[in-house]
DNA sequence: AGTAATGTTCGAGCGTCGTCGAACAGAACG
DNA sequence: CGTTCTGTTCGACGACGCTCGAACATTACT
């Protein structure tokens, strides 16, 4: 972890990465696997990747569960390391 | 200007730009000419561009004295645009 | 065991963006 | 007027990232 402001930029100039952002800061921890998020434009195996961008800027956690894989918004731990950006995406229209 | 979250980010994204800012910010309004910028290591038309891309997204003023085109960092406009933003920035190493 | 569901990985296509040099426009100055 | 300085614009090149389908691994279910 410890991700450079290079990247969290990066990771956060994607738009279909903020929306998954923004749709899991909407629910409760550990409450959504990846395969609820059809209604994104993308093929499975783009999300896959729009996945490991979010967990390796230290946006994301996941858990595996069975077959499905549930996530959480790491909202603290980003917060702390770069304050104001996360509420600025979570603010977006 | 009202430039989008999405524009901003991208346009902070990239290192060179973010280096443009943070020296900008630490001299005062309308003193630095564009061709002061010779330490960073792009051709004088890519340091073109990159202000051009500052300038659109409301980070970057410019106004004409004589032959030479001076600089001010919006900082207060930006900030109450996208709070926090270009603090990280001018936190930055 | 066989099938379905969930995610990841791989290779390839493709657009976008940063980069450069050359050419250009305008201002200052001898 | 000619030169120099400053900055922009243009076309071209190269790299990186988003995208997809196909193949694979793992788990759950009948």
């Amino acid at each position: 972890m410890e991700a450079s402001l290079q990247a969290a930029l990066e990771a956060l100039s994607d738009p279909i990465r903020r929306r998954i952002v923004r749709e899991l800061a909407q629910v409760p921890d550990w409450s959504r696997p990846c395969g609820t998020f059809n209604d994104l434009p993308v093929a499975k195996s783009t999300l896959s990747h729009h996945f490991s961008v979010l967990r390796n800027v230290g946006l994301l956690e996941q858990r595996d569960e069975g077959a499905r894989r549930l996530n959480r918004l790491r909202k603290p731990e980003f917060d702390e390391r770069f304050p104001g950006l996360l509420d600025l995406v979570l603010s977006e229209p």
